[in-house]
DNA sequence: AAACTTAGTGTAATTATTACACAAACCCAA
DNA sequence: TTGGGTTTGTGTAATAATTACACTAAGTTT
């Protein structure tokens, strides 16, 4: 391998998104500080500055896998942040001077997002990364430089996406009830919907496609299992 | 004024559209290389590197207006372009050698795009922009750098916002038939409407209010009058 | 066997979408 | 002044989508 040079102006961040079978979570680090064993107490999202050499997404899944361990995570970009005193503030001043060569230099942040089943990927923090957690959306503390900000985007990036997309082939089992997709649009959605109504839409739809398997071990009438059929569309 | 000090990594682009009554326009520069009057016979977006201390918003208005005379656009980001090679081929590396300091630094872009009326707006070419040109769409030729695939993404993000937003405000004048309103939304959508459902779906809008007033002197029945009611939605 | 819990279903009312054709209003030219 | 040219403006029927709403069925637990 060769030692790559970096970009001092331009990171990339990535938001990445599971389910809970209740609620969405995000993923954040905590920041450990240069060679020390402190931990910042201040979480943020996973990312770093971009190579000379290498796209912007090639940026961000290298960044997610030296940060957090997941790899071969299909990432999309959803903003641009450039607000000059963006990475200014005195508290994140003082870790990134602890990371970084010039932790002075303006920096630019392209986000992306991912939406991942976190039951199917192992996390394995390292680098800078002290720990990697996974928080509820709505427990989501302030977090460092303005990614409490970049996280808004990119559930909203989201909310519009799922509109088009058949979004959640990722986030849930293989098999899933048709409650627990209903759960996951209403979680991303923030909103409530009418279980016939939801049922007649999404069957219409022809991704999601019944199985004759029946849940298990519950303690009532148990659901009918569905899986999406990926064949049904193709992303961009 | 004091001199700015500029990022030699991050530049942006502005895709600024216009309508003139039949099909979509699309702003490009004619490049002038350094002192010379050379002409430099490729177009391209109007674009520049960003100062430090300047927002990228600011820095896409600010760009516009150097280049083109456009002065106080609503500008709204579009996507980012990072490709490590975007800018390295010959002809736009001799062309960046004319003109900055350091031609061969990497750049992201990140795009703006907004919607303009021509008849409002004059155009007075400066720095670089040895020119300033309306090209339709459809007819854009080889753009220097990626910028044809900038713009293929800043249509498409103007075809995704039309259904969103009631786009068009600002294309069309003050006054205006139903008639202009449809060619404008089959230009954008490249598509075709039904003239009595598109009446129907965007009478029922409520943005567009009928004057008392028709058209004057057309050698056919004159259409009546509507304008836009600007009250009635709000950027985000 | 009764209580508990979640699954699964139908209908009527309203609204949106699609497809389709002809008379009315104005100007112009003969 | 009349007829031709051109674009405007309008209605309806068929189909599809959306909304609102409540009870029985199928399991488990006690």
């Amino acid at each position: 391998m060769f030692p790559h040079s970096v970009n001092p102006n331009v990171s990339v961040d990535c938001v990445i998104f599971s389910f809970n079978n209740h609620e969405l979570e995000v993923l954040l680090i905590e920041r450990s500080a240069g060679n020390t064993d402190k931990v910042d107490e201040v979480k943020a999202l996973p990312g770093n500055l971009i190579y000379e050499d290498e796209t912007l997404n090639t940026a961000a899944g290298r960044v997610l896998t030296e940060l957090t361990g997941l790899d071969n995570i299909y990432l999309e970009q959803v903003f641009t942040f450039g607000d000059p005193d963006r990475i200014s503030k005195q508290h994140d001043q003082d870790w990134l001077r602890s990371i970084r060569a010039h932790p002075e230099a303006r920096v630019i942040t392209v986000a992306y997002t991912s939406l991942i089943n976190k039951e199917r990927h192992n996390l394995s923090p390292s680098s800078f990364a002290r720990n990697a957690v996974w928080i509820k959306v709505k427990d989501v503390p302030q977090l460092g430089f303005d990614h409490n900000e970049i996280l808004e985007k990119a559930l909203s990036h989201l909310k519009q996406k799922i509109y088009i997309e058949p979004l959640g082939y990722e986030l849930l089992p293989d098999r899933f009830t048709l409650a627990q997709l209903q759960k996951l649009y209403e979680a991303i959605l923030d909103d409530n919907f009418d279980k016939r109504n939801f049922r007649r839409k999404i069957l219409r739809s022809s991704f999601i496609i019944p199985l004759n398997e029946k849940q298990q071990g519950v303690a009532h009438k148990p659901a009918g299992l569905y899986r999406f059929d990926k064949s049904q569309f193709h992303r961009i």
